[in-house]
DNA sequence: GGCTTTGTTTTATA
DNA sequence: GTATAAAACAAAGC
């Protein structure tokens, strides 16, 4: 392989994980959150986390290099597995199989929003007294897993609900509605293969469409396509928030 | 060259 | 130890 930018590497050593990761053979691939996982051979696992503007891309080798492509495996086949990062914010670990405790905030997960097994009972018990406001607690990865900036507000503008609204003052009802739009608005996105602003592609080159569907994300200034007001944009819990004050409640 | 961007980590405070 | 909020950090693009 060839590490062109250390510091993606954040997982061991760099000249350990290039020892490590030689001749191991990819098994299968799975995810967790927004960690990538590539289940390898003797009990290793690559962790992926492409943070903003990253990208893993399948390439044939002669293809000429991206300047933002920083790290790159040789696959068999005749093909390269190349990680592209414009910002370079990504990061790469390769631990032993379950021990992931030096793969970032990836042991620290919560629930995945989608397992069959996460019910709205679940959801509703993880609003115990929490004071937070609810677009914190819907970006934090501990409270659930995988939900970033863009879906966070579409989820909220669906549910009709107020991003600064303290969790602990939310009525079922409300809960009901996040937790339904919740699992909807993720199924709709991976429908759409994602949503590409500027950069976002899939492993082939394939951009996503789900910004076709976006009601509120960037959308400030424009009307709301429930109430008619303008969607406003504003800063909650430290991120750009776009919002709809006239039915956002 | 300062500001924006998002996801995570760190720090401070209660 | 836990919950929360704010600040820090990453670095390129405009």
């Amino acid at each position: 392989m060839d590490i062109r930018v250390n510091s993606l590497i954040a997982f061991p050593k760099v000249e350990n994980f290039k020892k490590e990761i030689k001749n191991k053979k990819i098994l299968n691939i799975t995810r967790r959150g927004k960690y990538i996982l590539f289940h390898l051979s003797q009990n290793k696992t690559m962790v992926v986390h492409l943070r903003m503007t990253g990208k893993l891309l399948i390439k044939d080798p002669e293809t000429s290099l991206d300047k933002h492509t920083h790290v790159i495996f040789h696959l068999n086949k005749d093909k390269e597995l190349r990680f592209n990062n414009i910002r370079k914010f990504g990061r790469i670990y390769l631990v032993n199989d379950n021990e992931y405790k030096n793969a970032g905030g990836l042991s620290e997960l919560g629930p995945e929003p989608l397992a069959e097994d996460f019910t709205l009972e679940k959801f509703k018990k993880k609003f115990n007294n929490r004071t937070a406001n609810i677009k914190a607690l819907l970006l934090n990865q501990k409270f659930i897993a995988g939900l970033g900036n863009i879906y966070t507000d579409e989820i909220l503008y669906r549910s009709a609900v107020d991003p600064k609204r303290k969790a602990n003052t939310l009525k079922e009802t409300e809960i009901n509605k996040i937790y339904n739009n919740m699992r909807e608005i993720l199924k709709l996105g991976i429908k759409y293969n994602g949503t590409t602003f500027s950069d976002y592609v899939n492993a082939f080159g394939e951009k996503g469409r789900f910004q076709e569907k976006l009601q509120v994300y960037q959308k400030n200034g424009e009307k709301c396509n429930r109430c008619g007001r303008k969607i406003k944009k504003t800063k909650v819990a430290g991120r750009s928030t776009y919002f709809c004050s006239g039915c956002q409640k």
